[in-house]
DNA sequence: GAAAACACTTTACATATGATAAGAAATTAC
DNA sequence: GTAATTTCTTATCATATGTAAAGTGTTTTC
């Protein structure tokens, strides 16, 4: 629990009343390699927390498996789409190592916005550094080259390469195995 | 006024005191056809609200013009990289009609959101429902062709076609000019 | 309303990436 | 520790998009 409200400490302080709060309504679990963690069709009610492993979010077009994103340790792991508009997320979260996780109810949460002022400051802040990077993203998909994009994603994440299967990190990339693989040896 | 508070309707209601409030910080603007409303290397500190008029959001990449965004009426326009790190934008704001816009001072908003609870919660909302925009940006930008990005533009903004240069359309889809002309030409 | 500036299309050629298939390397299962 | 499975690379060919340049059409300017 630690290592959670360290990472809060980042974006917003929390009143000890606030912290205990969070904590009534954290679950630690612990999953295996290769499991999956919410599933296809799943309405996302968790924010997920990576105390240990690497998790990605995935789903597919057309039968074609593609990584959207990846977390590593002490981030956060979420389908904003669905938890924000309570859909079914036509994503899924899957663990690539065994990972430990603080599973956060985002129903009970979103009730202590009222009480808690601090709480709804916190994931504020939480969810507009989300915003400011998924911008970024968008800058660096569209207007990067996939090897430009391989570069910086090798810089920014050096041991995405020890961690994560190259075919998760090509469609991640918006390419293919194979054409990942050219990249690569280039070198 | 109207259109703003009734745009912030959608997202939360608001009492008389924090509208008040808001009306207190924000400006009536007018901009001509083709101007800037905020350009590369101001610090974004406003909230653009669009009355009337079409804008972009741009910048450059080694020399050559990319429209990352277009906001139409009733909608805001912001660059939220640079509002949320308080850093420099390297984008531009360019207005492509004559327009109305409301001019919210976001230093000023944000001050506003201790005093009024239902201030932090409509933004926090607005913002909420962007991220969700964004994400799914990433994923049409990152998996469908420039082909099926355009139908789906077209699809979305119809009046795109009509308020907006080619040449802008294109570079928002992440393709040249003459890429989209090709496209065009098919049908 | 003519000249200038800008926007769009078309063509020809170059290049990056995709699809498919086959083989090599690494990992997993028993 | 061997076989089976999965992952990664390499090769070939097809295709979409990029670059450059020329031509046409539309707007703007005075």
């Amino acid at each position: 629990m630690t290592s959670l409200f360290h990472y809060f400490k980042k974006y917003n302080s929390l009143s000890k009343e606030a912290e205990k709060a969070i904590a009534e309504i954290c679950k630690v679990i612990a999953i295996k390699k290769n499991h999956e963690l919410q599933s296809i069709g799943h309405t996302c009610k968790t924010i997920y927390f990576l105390k240990k492993g690497v998790a990605r979010i995935y789903y597919f077009k057309e039968d074609i498996d593609i990584t959207e994103s990846f977390s590593f340790e002490n981030n956060m792991v979420v389908r904003f789409e669905s938890l924000f508009t309570g859909r079914p997320s036509k994503k899924a979260i899957q663990v690539l190592e065994d990972s430990e996780l603080i599973a956060i109810n985002s129903s009970e949460l979103f009730k202590l916005y009222d009480k808690h002022h601090d709480i709804e400051s916190l994931f504020r802040k939480i969810f507009e550094a989300a915003l400011v990077d998924t911008v970024n993203r968008v800058e660096s998909i569209q207007f990067h080259t996939a090897e430009e994009r391989y570069n910086s994603l090798i810089k920014e994440a050096p041991d995405v390469l020890k961690r994560v299967p190259l075919k998760y990190i090509a469609s991640y990339l918006g390419i293919t195995p194979v054409s990942l693989s050219r990249i690569r040896g280039q070198k």
